[in-house]
DNA sequence: CCACATCTCCCCCCTTATGGGTATTGCTGC
DNA sequence: GCAGCAATACCCATAAGGGGGGAGATGTGG
């Protein structure tokens, strides 16, 4: 018998949702939730105090998104293990938290015992990743040609900065005039964003930005 | 002594937020959470065969959205009590819960103090709206001059349609190919899209349709 | 030192979107 | 029947975005 439980931190925005995976994993003695961290930065800070084993991360989260977070978790903290939770299941987020060190990718939506059979199995150090995530990676390669490669492709700090504002509705020139460069440079940095993204207009840019929480 | 328990139904996309629900009143004996419904079709059917007192209600739901969902619910059982719950609180979807017939409107990270007073003050006929949604309706009025009026502007059906193929990423000529009518029409449809919800470019339209679940 | 990535800026050309009108049709409510 | 709204379509114009290319200035790491 296993007297040692593995301590969990739930990090989402939602408090809620952490009381419901309390909830739910309340009858399952070999997991005990010890915290919740509703950003990423107050999860390390959390980290830094608290012994965990195991991080249950929302990709979306306001301030450092669940992608920068796990990649600072891994630098800190390199024998916490993570598994990502969320409701987004498109090619960019899965790819992005595996790249950073997500041991698995559970679907928000998924019952209680596959919640704990990826929890199991990432604690045995294996991958877990839910079907709709899966297929919604293959999918993604199926239909792009960009992405035949398998490489994924991260967004620079700059290019960050730049979708932030676009997706807060400033036009190009507005942005130059924000950045101080001119908008040539914009137009690259667009064009860029746009390769990177497999997307065809504003619209998917728009799309990123608020689904990674970056408003 | 009140013998009758409040009868509640939580229209969340996601179950974790319903549990976690149940879990904040299971210590509450006037309050009972009898059911989930993750979109508003499902809590319509729901409503048909249960006997419930209030529907806590999120704006983003998938298929039928919570502001639709409340009108539909008001005029098939104008009985049953609506709280709104949700992380948006820009005035446009507090506006319209309240306009649709919802008692209130809670805030997602609300305590569960906050929760229950509202509950308990909906029951009691009363509004109860969270600071953070009064202080962005005061905002959005202070910073427009287009609303100043008060007066909330629904979408039409067809401005409905528009803005989902527009944050889908299609052009006007695509919407215009996928509805069959002419790319002026759409112009124009836009033209008031922008006008009604207060937003001068794309990346505002896409934000509101992806904030209300219609991706 | 060389390779690589990032950020910057420029060229050309074309498409698309935005903002101001006006106007017709049909439907609904008074 | 008339007012009001929704949906349709057109005119004018300018602003902004999108797609191709090239290229110099950094800094970092092998």
């Amino acid at each position: 018998m296993d007297m040692k439980k593995t301590k969990i931190i739930v990090a989402d925005a939602q408090e809620l949702v952490a009381e419901g995976l309390r909830a739910r994993l309340s009858d399952i003695p070999e997991f005990e939730i010890v915290g919740h961290a509703s950003t990423g930065t107050a999860l390390l800070k959390a980290l830094a105090t608290h012994e965990v084993d195991l991080v249950l991360m929302e990709v979306s989260l306001p301030g450092m998104d669940g992608i920068d977070a796990t990649r600072k978790l891994h630098e800190q903290f390199p024998n916490v293990k993570v598994l990502a939770h969320s409701v987004l299941t498109a090619i960019e987020y899965v790819n992005s938290m595996l790249i950073e060190g997500a041991s698995g990718y559970v679907v928000k939506s998924a019952s209680k015992e596959e919640l704990t059979e990826a929890l199991r199995a990432v604690m045995r150090g294996e991958k877990y990743i839910s079907e709709e995530a899966r297929k919604s990676v293959e999918e993604g390669y199926r239909f792009t040609e960009k992405r035949m490669d398998g490489e994924y492709v991260g967004l620079t700090a700059r290019e960050r900065e730049i979708i932030r504002l676009i997706a807060l509705e400033k036009t190009n020139e507005e942005i130059s005039a924000i950045l101080f460069v001119s908008v040539d440079t914009i137009k690259t940095h667009r064009k860029n964003l746009m390769n990177k993204l497999n997307v065809r207009s504003t619209a998917g840019l728009v799309k990123y930005a608020v689904d990674r929480c970056w408003i």
